[in-house]
DNA sequence: GACCTGACTCAAC
DNA sequence: AGTTGAGCCAGGT
């Protein structure tokens, strides 16, 4: 049993992803050893208004940014802006740009 | 404690 | 290759 809430574990791991680098909700999960608490994942950053916590550099499995509390465009704005490059249809290269220091 | 919600995921079409 | 539906989980009511 850890002291750390589910909720805070996710945004611990969240501060760790670098500018230029994103992870997924499932990633952040399976970190967790929760592989099936992707959604719950996002109902955690859906809250999040601390701007030391990175949460537009989480996004969904299929490679598309998924929600953000300032709207969805607002969050591939701030990855373009970091680096990360966001194709005309809103997919990212995850094989290119996914932090991979959870595993 | 049952019920509902949502920034999700993945297998199956 | 795009869509669909069922499963799953933490948190709030």
């Amino acid at each position: 049993m850890s002291i750390l809430t589910f909720s805070q574990k996710v945004f611990e791991l969240t501060k760790n992803i670098p500018r230029g680098k994103v992870t997924t909700y499932g990633e952040i999960a399976r970190a967790l050893n929760k592989p099936k608490a992707g959604r719950a994942v996002g109902s955690v950053l859906n809250k999040n208004i601390n701007p030391a916590v990175p949460c537009h550099r989480v996004i969904k499995s299929n490679g598309y940014a998924g929600g953000y509390i300032k709207g969805a465009s607002q969050k591939t704005l701030i990855l373009r802006k970091e680096g990360v490059r966001v194709n005309k249809h809103g997919i990212i290269d995850l094989r290119k740009y996914q932090h991979k220091q959870y595993f």
